[in-house]
DNA sequence: ACTTAATGTCTTATATAGTGGACAAATCAT
DNA sequence: ATGATTTGTCCACTATATAAGACATTAAGT
């Protein structure tokens, strides 16, 4: 992630991320495997590992799908974006949405 | 991610990728926000966005995080490991977790 | 049917993520 | 209490992600 900027990243994002990293730690320790030992079945070094309990945001998604998997938890990955259907729905179903978002379309001729 | 080794990322998890990404894509359709739009709003390149809807695991959690944030699914992602009180969740509350996951201890005398 | 803008998809350069140490601090077993 | 082992944390190097741009394709509006 190009963290030139650390505010470029919504507040909502960092505190999901930091518990996110957390419950990992947690899942991890209930499943009483050390740090290196999973940092070997992820092919990730120790540090990264502990970048990744920390929510770090720029470790890569793949890292953090991976331990996720490593604890049993992809499902979890899968359903984060179920709730697309939200007061939002009102596009019945997907087929029926629009492939390409044109600009609010105006009315007349086209200036250009 | 140090994607040398293509399998090192576990199916389970490169599947929730993929879905996730085109659940995102969804997502910023029925919001009426274009790919460009959506670049600009997290800061990132069109050619990143577009790695994102496609679940590429090299991409950054924190450009992941933006993005959904942006969608306002931000929520999801702190969801995602709160299933850790599964049937693993022998050890009652997580205060009593040992802090060190240390190896399988033996009888006797430890010989080295 | 045309036009115009959006999206799919590569490629290349440069910013940065991921690793391999190294050391201190903390925890556990005895 | 002590010794062994794990974990916290930082740093510098090299592998790689991200941006920028280019081109083709496709959807939408008129």
């Amino acid at each position: 992630m190009k963290s030139l900027a650390p505010e470029t990243l919504p507040r909502a994002a960092r505190r999901a991320l930091v518990k996110l990293g957390a419950d990992i730690a947690v899942a991890r320790k209930k499943r009483r495997i050390s740090t290196v030992s999973m940092a070997e079945r992820a092919f990730i070094s120790r540090s990264t590992l502990y970048k990744v309990e920390k929510g770090d945001p720029t470790v890569s998604m793949g890292i953090y799908a991976t331990v996720l998997a490593i604890l049993g938890l992809a499902e979890g990955l899968s359903q984060v974006a179920d709730r697309i259907n939200d007061a939002l729905g009102l596009d019945l179903d997907e087929d029926r949405l629009p492939k390409k978002i044109m600009p609010a379309r105006r009315r007349g001729k086209r200036v250009r």
